[in-house]
DNA sequence: CTGTTAGCGCCTTCAT
DNA sequence: ATGAAGGCGCTAACAG
């Protein structure tokens, strides 16, 4: 690999006034022509700088961690994107991690800012508190926390981007309501906002003065869904619309009530959360609640990158992402 | 951040005794008491090592990166789950970068490794040919290309895996017509390796003595699929089965059929290729081939990495991975 | 057993 | 307008 040395070698020059040249330091200090001597070189010997000795020098990677649970989880894959797209237009690069939601994964990622590996981290964390990120803030290493606002309980001094979930699952059990739905049970699992969801759905259920009926399960995908289903009727239960807490459980809700000879939207209506991609292809379309995790993976990670470049130096930001009922035909 | 200097320091050795233990290069060198003391206050100050600066050092960054079209593409998010776990096992970063399938963006990050920003790269690259691969192989970085075999046109000294898609298609193919369908059309898009399925199909058709009916679209998508599969009635065909050359068109495929009042798999049946998430969630769940791409992912990273470390230093290796029909209920 | 020395490639004053 | 010199934090000979 060719280095600055070997192009000021090959131009006659001094490698500082490589240096120069290379970062654009030139106010009217350089000569044309000794500009036009070092872009040669360059050519030439197809030299390119490197970042890794750059970055030791001027400690900064341009490059940010994205920490999330599984990129396998349909959930993520847009939101990566999201993020990527504008890291990318910052110039910055993104090493993706997977912490399969597990506090010691969440917590070891820390070593890649620790280590220099990157300037900033940005993703979900749900089982780290405000201890856990002090080690961050302290050496001034910028965070963007996804996911759920703890509100008051929440104190560390990072930047958290949370949805609604509260009102997301009100709006979306109210949607049901408005139909005409007496019977509306709920179908959800443990973790991430999963409970957050349930509050939403019990709030409404009280606002109208219905009765609640709520199904948990310990795994939140398909068979999970699946799972409660069957359960909510065994148990006794003949709703006539089922609010998942997110598309897959709703999925497996709706293949339960195919098994159970029960046709949708007619008998059971069924609704979900996350739009993943999977809920505009089954049959029928599955009506769920858009988190536009894309958008929300650009949101945070510029939020990161201005963290990063001194634009933003605030407090703390609390910061809330839309979401939007979609309407398909399942409810 | 503290550095060896300041371990040196406080543990009253010099900076490379530090190094030495930190490096576990103590082979009855260096005392045990020197070790505590060096332990004690790594422990003391919380002493990281310093990554980029290891890297500058010894030219190695740990790191790799992962190319790929497109993260949000169904196919590959366990693929590149596969990576990270292959690569997390051995001691590697990933960078995920997406080339959304363009030629200078392919190309666009063999920087990364230029840059000295990873060590190798793995992922797939479709416009590119053995000239383009030429940058790396003149210097050393190792390449895994995965992605469809170009057998004799494709000379470059790198590794390459692939999946066998034209045997892949043409089993397919006979699954449909052992279950005694004579008319099976095929769909399929442009780019990838969907022409090596069409050609599978082909051979397939050919050996049966039966009649080709094949439509093409532009896009492989969902959409792409649907289009297809009108044209296909409206063109006069009436198949008993279809074989799109992937699962997001023949779901596409699956709601044009209902659409025309036909119902899988009694009057035609459906297959795809991918073993997508979602094709096991529409209705009727979707006959399709695995492709194995967590496994497929694995394995490219372990390659690349036995390049990285010398373990595997012979020749190019052209290596084929398996694949397998997964019957359904759509055929 | 431990310390000295010399860079890896780059950026950045400070001289000239 | 250009060059010399120092150092980012670390590893790796080579001495002692």
């Amino acid at each position: 690999m060719a280095t600055q040395k070997d192009v000021a070698k090959l131009s006659g020059l001094s490698q500082a006034t490589v240096s120069l040249v290379l970062n654009d330091i030139t106010d009217g200090l350089v000569s044309l022509k000794t500009i036009k001597k070092v872009n040669k070189a360059v050519l030439d010997l197809g030299y390119r700088p490197n970042r890794l000795a750059r970055a030791l020098r001027t400690s900064k990677t341009m490059t940010v961690a994205c920490v999330i649970p599984d990129i396998t989880n349909p959930y993520y894959p847009s939101l990566v994107r999201g993020v990527q797209v504008a890291c990318e237009n910052a110039g910055y690069d993104v090493i993706i991690v997977n912490t399969d939601a597990k506090r010691d994964r969440e917590l070891h990622f820390f070593d890649l800012a620790l280590q220099g590996r990157v300037d900033g981290l940005l993703g979900f964390f749900f089982h780290l508190d405000v201890s856990d990120f002090g080690i961050l803030v302290e050496k001034g290493i910028p965070v963007v926390r996804l996911g759920s606002d703890l509100g008051n309980k929440f104190s560390a001094k990072i930047d958290n981007i949370h949805t609604d979930n509260i009102s997301a699952a009100r709006d979306l059990t109210d949607h049901m309501i408005t139909k005409g739905h007496t019977k509306v049970s709920m179908i959800a699992g443990l973790g991430g906002p999963q409970l957050e969801r349930v509050n939403g759905y019990k709030s409404a259920i009280t606002n109208n003065k219905l009765v609640e009926s709520i199904q948990l399960t310990d795994e939140f995908t398909e068979k999970g869904g699946f799972d409660a289903t069957k359960s909510l009727f065994k148990l006794g239960a003949s709703p006539s619309a089922i609010i998942a807490a997110n598309d897959l459980m709703a999925i497996g809700c709706m293949r339960a009530l195919r098994n159970l000879g029960l046709s949708i939207p007619e008998d059971v209506a069924v609704a979900g959360f996350d739009d993943i991609p999977a809920s505009s292809l089954v049959t029928p379309s599955l009506t769920t609640v858009n988190l536009f995790q894309q958008d929300l993976g650009g949101v945070a990670a510029r939020l990161l990158i201005e963290r990063l470049t001194g634009e933003q130096n605030g407090p703390p930001k609390r910061q809330e992402h839309p979401y939007e009922i979609v309407q398909r035909n399942s409810a």
